[in-house]
DNA sequence: CAAATTTTTCAGCACTGTTTCAGCATTCTG
DNA sequence: CAGAATGCTGAAACAGTGCTGAAAAATTTG
């Protein structure tokens, strides 16, 4: 994570750097506003802190002109000036968060990791060989081969995959993906087998659905 | 935009109501911990505004919650107690900006703006495929071709776009277009994405509206 | 108030996913 | 080895979802 410092207190932005590389984050710094405009276009940083008293270009400009340029960067901002019309105009130009000085160091590095949160997001998939189970949109992938899958087809793969290569009991199967007591047979999750051996071959899958007799069915990798 | 209140001033609750209903949000409000954190989870709000003081169970214990759950719903903390470990504690259990009372209601909304903000991007039009949604005006732009929406073909197509082509199931649409408790039955968000097929067809979108059988609706470009 | 637009309702069609079933293949058992 | 049990597969029947067009109801606009 990449975090940028606009601040002309060099005592105070050194202190500051300091904290967040302990955190582990990796920190650059500048002293006015034009060099904070030019770096924070770069579109490199998670996170800009920003000053509102700078030379050259105040911080209020500062936000205005990157959000102008669409750059939406998290800013959170800091500063003296701690009336209320500040704080709104601060906002109101652009930044994420308003923090007054002086303040906790802790208090700093709690809004840090607030506004980091933020930015995260992935989907998340069972992996298993080559081959991926996309659950948020019940699709299975394969280098840039996708296959959707249906509702019980995604259910009884799913199962397979988070049991991760071991054996699971038809009976088993059966009571996860079609309830406690339902008229399902046996023969159900044969069907299904069937369906899925048939999409991940389509797909050029190298993971195979494996059958012991008696015992039930697990994953394996061709070719290991 | 819809916005949940937690806070068991009622008072206090039913200003901020008033003045978010001012701004054109969409507001609900409920007064206690637990009835809080099941509103959130439903994941159709855009911005929760959170007191920490509260029956049943704090706002602290509330954001912590919902967010072990995997709600990244932007929370707002609202509180009275103003030291610095409190705000510490509020960022760290999962809140996105804390501001203490008494507040001024116009930092309150730049707060709710400068939040909201990042959920849209800073954006007044929604891009997609070679088509774009403008917001002021509820229009779907496509090349020189422009189409007006209806209020709620606006609000189906605004939630799909918002989401990025993730998977939204009716149920969620359903709650976040019509209310989460209305009458509306699934098939109005059929019909309604049958409306925004014809139209994106009309004005020679490549964005189509993709079902996916049980799990619900997401966009993808034609030709990819 | 009338006209136009938007929203809701509804019935029937089309399609896809699910279940059933019969026959074949394979493995196991005595 | 024969017969039984188990697993596999394709075809057909069935059920549930989603789609559509038309019309009624509600709402907005002129």
């Amino acid at each position: 994570m990449r975090i940028l410092i606009v601040e002309d207190d060099t005592m105070l932005s050194q202190t500051i750097q300091a904290v967040l590389e302990k955190e582990g984050f990796s920190v650059d710094a500048v002293t006015d506003g034009a060099s904070g405009v030019d770096y924070i276009l770069l579109n490199v940083y998670d996170l800009v802190i920003l000053d509102v008293m700078l030379p050259v270009q105040d911080g209020y400009q500062v936000a205005r002109t990157v959000r102008a340029k669409g750059c939406g960067t998290p800013i959170l901002m800091l500063t003296a000036r701690s009336a209320v019309d500040d704080r709104i105009d601060g906002l109101n130009a652009g930044a994420d968060y308003y923090l007054p000085k002086p303040f906790d160091v802790r208090e700093l590095l709690a809004c840090v990791h607030a506004l980091l949160r933020r930015q995260g997001g992935q989907v998340d998939t069972l992996v298993y060989g080559n081959t991926a189970l996309e659950l948020a949109s019940s699709t299975l992938i394969c280098g840039d081969r996708r296959m959707r899958l249906s509702a019980k087809e995604f259910d009884v793969l799913r199962l397979l995959l988070q049991s991760g290569g071991n054996n699971l009991s038809k009976e088993h199967i059966l009571t996860c993906v079609w309830g406690y007591d339902s008229e399902a047979v046996e023969n159900h999750v044969e069907v299904y087998v069937g369906f899925l051996r048939k999409k991940l071959r389509s797909i050029g899958s190298n993971v195979r659905i494996e059958a012991i007799r008696r015992l039930g069915y697990h994953l394996e990798v061709d070719g290991a």
